[in-house]
DNA sequence: ACCTTAAAGCACATTCATTGCGTCTGGTGG
DNA sequence: CCACCAGACGCAATGAATGTGCTTTAAGGT
């Protein structure tokens, strides 16, 4: 039940939009350890029935708040040339996602229905941002990859260090991807 | 705490291991939704205050009881060269982690300590098998990339199918991640 | 303005999470 | 060989969260 039908501008949007700050407020204030639906409830200025029945329970709320709060809210810069394009989203893109807040939404994400609905999502979002790019380096003449390989050899990549390797992250090896992606067009 | 310090042979170690066959079983009956800390400890005979004195909470337990689930068992078979050791070993590997059952364990795993203690535990367990495989090679003559490589452009990929698009996985896409990882030599 | 219907509130029963305290196991030093 | 001690386990109780029938509210159409 991620996506729902809510009739615009009513009282369920109004509760849905609710529910969705306190979520991420309570998030960033106590972290997910004491996160429980009566508090978010309070909080959202609800009874945790409502929570309850539109969601279900707490791991699909949380993972409905993870996925909205993934969607990239802009479409990437254009620097004039695919490797400036690439480098920088995938920098702008490990900027957000490895913070702990970031790996936190993910994870969640991940939890959400069991197979890929709300993850699957996520790698959408990410598909479309880099399809966005692709396009343009096209239409100026540029040789550009596949954007599954540019899933496989630069999205892949940096998502498996966030989640299993923390540590291993720096900027160099992003740029070090960037490169050997664009070897493959 | 997922190393414990149990006394071998002693009643810490009987309850250690009714504990997380318990957890496997109820995992494989019920899933994931319903299961909880009583449940468990009603399962493998003990009370639910044994399973928070040693694991903390149930999210600690299911990550130890996932990392124990994802060690391999075995070292990867030798088929003379470092072509088929890989392909060979990333179908394994893929065989068992994307079904319903290692996906979960994933997860699990990436829940347990914030910062990668069992999730890079897992990468670790892959680093090795991979590593084998390419001291193996290297033995042989034959001319490998690094681990890091491997990691990065076969591990990673598959990794990320197998968690945010379990529809995507094909054998042909595998083979093709072997071949352009070994381009990087 | 009324009517219909989906969604939110309320109250309650059930189950779970969590902790204090006494008991027991099993390794260790005399 | 035996007594001791530290840690682990079981029991029981409490406070909180989960989840559900029933009632009430308000949005959108006629």
């Amino acid at each position: 039940m991620s996506r729902q039908m809510v009739r615009p501008g009513g009282r369920g949007a109004r509760v849905q939009a609710s529910v969705h700050t306190a979520v991420h407020e309570l998030l960033a204030e106590n972290g997910r350890e004491t996160l429980t639906v009566p508090q978010i409830a309070r909080r959202a200025g609800v009874t945790p029935s409502t929570i309850y029945r539109r969601w279900g329970d707490l791991q699909a709320l949380l993972s409905d708040v993870a996925v909205e709060r993934l969607r990239p809210d802009t479409t990437p810069d254009d620097h004039g040339s695919l490797a400036d394009d690439l480098t920088t989203w995938a920098e702008h893109f490990l900027d957000e996602m490895s913070s702990p807040t970031g790996r936190a939404y993910i994870r969640d994400a991940l939890l959400g229905d069991p197979d890929g609905g709300n993850a699957g999502q996520c790698s959408a979002y990410a598909a479309e941002q880099i399809d966005t790019i692709l396009t343009r380096a096209t239409r100026r003449g540029e040789k550009t990859p596949d954007t599954e390989t540019v899933i496989d050899h630069l999205v892949a990549p940096l998502i498996y260090r966030i989640l299993f390797r923390p540590d291993g992250l720096d900027t160099t090896h992003t740029h070090q991807l960037v490169a050997t992606t664009l070897d493959h067009t």
